[in-house]
DNA sequence: ATTGTGGCCTGCCCGC
DNA sequence: TGCGGGCAGGCCACAA
């Protein structure tokens, strides 16, 4: 599910958060912490803290921790893989997501964070995929897609013989592009994704980095990754919504892509 | 080192 | 109505 838009949703949503001393961290699911560190560990390191500021870099939320001795340097990472959720106090981040469910089963609620003033910060995953982490290495991700300078982009994307859309994915490389946002702004720039990355002209890359940085302005005024101009062409037998060409649907970079045969080269 | 693949997970939707 | 197959916006370990 989330991409930046969603993620930048949530950082907003959990500065709601900030500053209320934590009594309580539930974490319903083993699997869901994704540090080499035990769920006790991290329940020692939260209670009695409070979060001080919440940040995102890409798709992982960051909440700084302060208050004790036992928190103070060490941050929360929040991961939410393709269906994960975040609420506070029982509000939401963002009301609809494609690709998971909206009901609200408790079995979820993956991580529980409950504030001693009584309200909570939960993480709800149906799939797993998502993850809690104590102290995520924020260097192994390569710089925000918002706010990435033309120079970030180019470095980014030169060089490679891989596919420019995998180099999009690449969370090290660039952080917070997903397979609905490299579409996009593939699309819009008129760049075919299996394109070797390398290979991009001057011209090609400052169109894809102008419109990277649109795309994403635009999506997170509209509300989501999902928002894009080519979403709801994306499936069988849809016509690209601009020149009318049929869509071509392949794996590119691992993932199932979405692409106009006409426009995009 | 870079790059591709498979696997992790579960829910949902479609066709039979 | 029930069931099986395929699909899913992410990420990591692993192998070549």
């Amino acid at each position: 599910m989330p991409e930046l838009p969603e993620v930048e949703a949530y950082r907003r949503l959990a500065e709601a958060g900030l500053g209320r001393p934590i009594a309580t961290v539930e974490l319903r699911d083993p699997r869901f912490l994704r540090s080499a560190v035990t769920a006790r560990r991290l329940g020692t390191v939260l209670r009695g803290a409070s979060f001080t500021a919440a940040r995102r870099r890409g798709k992982l939320l960051v909440l700084d921790l302060g208050g004790t001795a036992a928190a103070t340097g060490h941050h929360l990472g929040l991961r939410f893989g393709m269906t994960g959720r975040l609420l506070v106090d029982d509000r939401v981040g963002v009301d609809d997501l494609v690709y998971a469910s909206n009901r609200a089963e408790p079995r979820w609620d993956r991580f529980v964070v409950g504030f001693a003033d009584g309200g909570d910060l939960v993480v709800r995953d149906p799939r797993l995929l998502g993850g809690v982490l104590l102290d995520p290495d924020e260097q192994l991700l390569g710089p925000d897609a918002t706010g990435v300078t033309l120079s970030q982009l180019r470095r980014a994307l030169e060089g490679s013989a891989v596919a420019v859309k995998a180099r999009l994915l690449d969370q090290s490389r660039l952080a917070g592009v997903g397979n609905l946002i490299a579409d996009e702004v593939l699309w819009r720039a008129s760049v075919a994704p299996t394109r070797r990355s390398g290979s991009l002209t001057a011209a090609e890359v400052r169109r894809l980095h102008r419109h990277l940085r649109t795309t994403l302005d635009d999506l997170d005024e509209r509300g989501g990754s999902h928002r894009g101009d080519l979403m709801s062409f994306r499936r069988p037998g849809g016509r690209c919504p601009r020149d009318g060409a049929e869509l071509i649907r392949s794996t590119v970079g691992g993932r199932t892509s979405w692409w106009c045969p006409r426009h995009q080269r």
